[in-house]
DNA sequence: GCCAACGTTGGC
DNA sequence: GCCAACGTTGGC
């Protein structure tokens, strides 16, 4: 099993709005490193949902992997802020896996609290300058991770 | 709202 | 293939 970090900002998309609607496809990711990252999930893999742009900037909670990445249908859709025309049914560009609630953390674990640990130093989120909104997570920095919640 | 850092586009 | 210009991301 792999560990994963996916972005969103709350406004459009946030922790409560996966809980509610219990499982979604991770669509509108146009960044072909996110997409790669996307294919590789597998069925059962964990996903941390961090709010970016976001009041309180952090790790709000947990989902998995419910179905793996198929060809994103808004990129055909041209009433669709994620159109693209280069994309066409036999040759799709965006794909995108559908992500299953897990659970909201009680508390968002912000950045600045993930930035203050030594052992997270290598995290690809807390890199300078990373933009990238789907990122793996080591084992290690999961398990670590989910230890700041008992604090 | 500011701005650093990054990815993409397009002229040459 | 280079690289300047532009658009986007995202923390603050």
């Amino acid at each position: 099993m792999e560990f994963w970090l996916v972005k969103t900002e709350p406004d459009v998309y946030s922790i409560d709005d996966l809980k509610k609607d219990g499982s979604t496809e991770w669509h509108g990711v146009r960044n072909y490193q996110a997409r790669n990252y996307l294919k590789t999930m597998k069925k059962g893999d964990v996903v941390f949902i961090y709010h970016s742009n976001a009041d309180e900037v952090g790790i709000a909670g947990q989902a998995a992997v419910h179905m793996e990445a198929r060809p994103d249908r808004t990129q055909f859709d041209k009433k669709s802020e994620y159109f693209d025309s280069k994309a066409s049914n036999e040759k799709p560009i965006w794909f995108c896996p559908k992500l299953k609630f897990i659970r909201k953390f009680s508390k968002i674990i912000p950045l600045s609290l993930l930035r203050q640990q030594k052992a997270l130093q290598q995290m690809k989120l807390l890199q300078k300058g990373s933009r990238l909104s789907v990122l793996p997570i080591s084992a290690e920095e999961h398990r670590i991770i989910l230890n700041l919640l008992a604090n």
